[in-house]
DNA sequence: TGCGTCAGGTTTACCGGTAACGTAGCCTAA
DNA sequence: TTAGGCTACGTTACCGGTAAACCTGACGCA
């Protein structure tokens, strides 16, 4: 790199201390120092080194670092957007990596993370390793759980009850009459949080005495093919299912591809709800049954509940954001 | 943070060179010094700092800086899922950004990016600002350009000729029989790749005697609505046409949704195509003509690449990825 | 016996900022 | 008249690593 502080301010006859306090906008000087040093480090297009702020005084760090369970995931590319909206716009850097919906991926993520001192980190989900938890400690920086909401967060957590997603859900079909339902799920039983909504769903399917009749879970992705093959295998264990709960809209759609192309009809032979609000789901020619949960919103609130903490203001504990059941017309 | 090389260099009783030397697995000291260090390092739970590391040597900085578009595009998801992959396996960490498909953003991006001093970075596109172009040059690390391919990149570029995909799908409507040909894109004329497969259509049309007939260019984001809306507004204003080019899957998608709205028949009254290769598209009833990129090869490819330099290696100059116009059913 | 070599270290200097504290000159109020 | 405070700076020390130079004792060998 050209130029430092120290040779700006030489150009400028001050000391580097000054042109550190007039280039970060401080106080304690004139403007007409200002004015001499702002012109001499544009003329040597001088580059700030973060790195040496950062390291010289822990203060200065603007490195967020971002964990999401899986970055080709459309939901988490909004909270992705949503989160890198807010911060970028206030001068942070955001850093991420992905976790495969492992704790010790996850754990291996925050260990070389923490190398950087980072300024706060954001998780996904609420379970972690023992060592994680011990470096989160360590590394004394905000943290903000999110899309898993948890009352007891590490710091502060951002999200919603994906037990409660499932509960109303299968609240939801009951109404509408169904009494014999199968669930397709992916990712065996990594996703802990898909398997809370399995289980709120059948929680409340046992308490209303019409418990659920059968399950098929891949190891696969949750991608279409895995809903499309995922209903197939499932009918053909379980026939006379009138509704089936799949993983997300991904696997959904596939459910509904696979009953287009048997000649299953929708929702009138069978069932088909979804989870997520995936924007493809909502321009199909019947409105998938499904809850959508405002991703975006999740990156920005948690992006600003970090940023309040940064700033020394207390940041909100633990925020709720609301899920919302689309009735659709495929349930 | 708890300890630090001294204090390990101290409970081990050695220098903090000999410590720093051993965690880097380097040489020069024997098999029961390391055992020492190494032990000692463990218990104390010493975190790295990478801070200090990369300031204290340039050579030592793990980070790579990544920019794309916009991340809540699925196919740009596949790019960084690919980039991340293979440069985590490695030990780099990934920070990214957002450039809005403009120059200026993506100038601004660069500017705080290099001030962490990068080891490397990763572009989209093969535009920028001088300012920028000068900043890549002081901060004197490895770039790659994706998606756009350049034949002469800044320093190495991985991608595909956004031109040709245009062109080669106008060919293919040719040979289908296609003469009235329209156009549906977004973002107005931000998109400079979605404008280059534009030109290329053109292009091709224009030299087989069968120019495009009209074309609508929205200024929303490229998704479903803005396929559907812009397709309504093209065939109100110019009936007649036999195919229309969007400008991508997700507006092609919402483009046979406005078709099977209004009871046009696809392909015998209008011929639909994308662009992208979208994993949904390829569920639809009828399978969409399109052009599939190979999005996370692009991303392992551009990954691979910087390494290749970073380590020393010559690297390849311009990584040519092929992409695969699949003919579908809607063409 | 003297000297070169090598393994296995140590010492020193430095990266580029920032926090904390020091200080000269000037103004003001008791 | 002078203590005290304020403005506008300058000085010093330090963050935690790494590169490069330097040291030292043991050993081999002429």
């Amino acid at each position: 790199m050209k130029a430092n502080l120290e040779d700006i301010a030489q150009a400028a006859g001050v000391s580097k201390m000054t042109v550190s306090r007039v280039l970060r906008g401080g106080t304690g000087f004139s403007d007409d120092t200002r004015d001499r040093v702002v012109k001499v480090a544009e003329r040597l297009g001088y580059v700030p080194n973060k790195l040496a702020a950062a390291f010289g005084s822990y203060q200065a760090s603007t490195l967020v670092g971002m964990c999401v369970p899986r970055l080709t995931s459309g939901l988490f590319a909004h909270v992705l957007d949503g989160v890198d909206r807010a911060l970028s716009r206030l001068g942070y850097q955001l850093m991420i990596g992905a976790n495969n919906h492992s704790m010790d991926e996850e754990e291996a993520w925050v260990r070389q993370i923490a190398s950087w001192r980072p300024a706060g980190l954001i998780l996904s989900g609420r379970n972690h390793t023992p060592a994680t938890v011990e470096l989160l400690r360590q590394v004394a920086a905000p943290v903000v759980e999110i899309w898993d909401l948890t009352t007891s967060p590490i710091d502060m957590s951002v999200g919603f009850s994906h037990y409660d997603c499932g509960a109303e859900m299968g609240q939801f079909l009951l109404r509408r009459g169904r009494r014999r339902a199968g669930y397709v799920g992916a990712l065996a039983r990594a996703d802990v949080m898909g398997q809370a909504r399995l289980e709120g769903f059948q929680a409340v399917l046992a308490q209303a005495g019409a418990p659920l009749v059968d399950r098929e879970v891949l190891l696969d992705m949750p991608g279409f093919y895995a809903g499309y093959y995922g209903l197939e295998t499932l009918l053909a264990r379980t026939p006379g299912l009138d509704v089936v709960y799949f993983h997300n809209d991904d696997m959904a759609v596939g459910g509904l591809a696979y009953a287009a192309a048997k000649g299953i009809r929708v929702p009138e032979d069978l069932g088909i709800a979804g989870w997520g609000g995936m924007e493809a789901a909502s321009i199909l020619p019947k409105r998938l049954t499904t809850t959508v949960v405002p991703t975006t919103a999740i990156g920005k609130a948690a992006a600003e509940a970090l940023v309040a903490r940064l700033k020394g203001e207390p940041g909100q504990e633990v925020t709720v954001v609301p899920t919302r059941l689309v009735p659709g017309e495929t349930g």
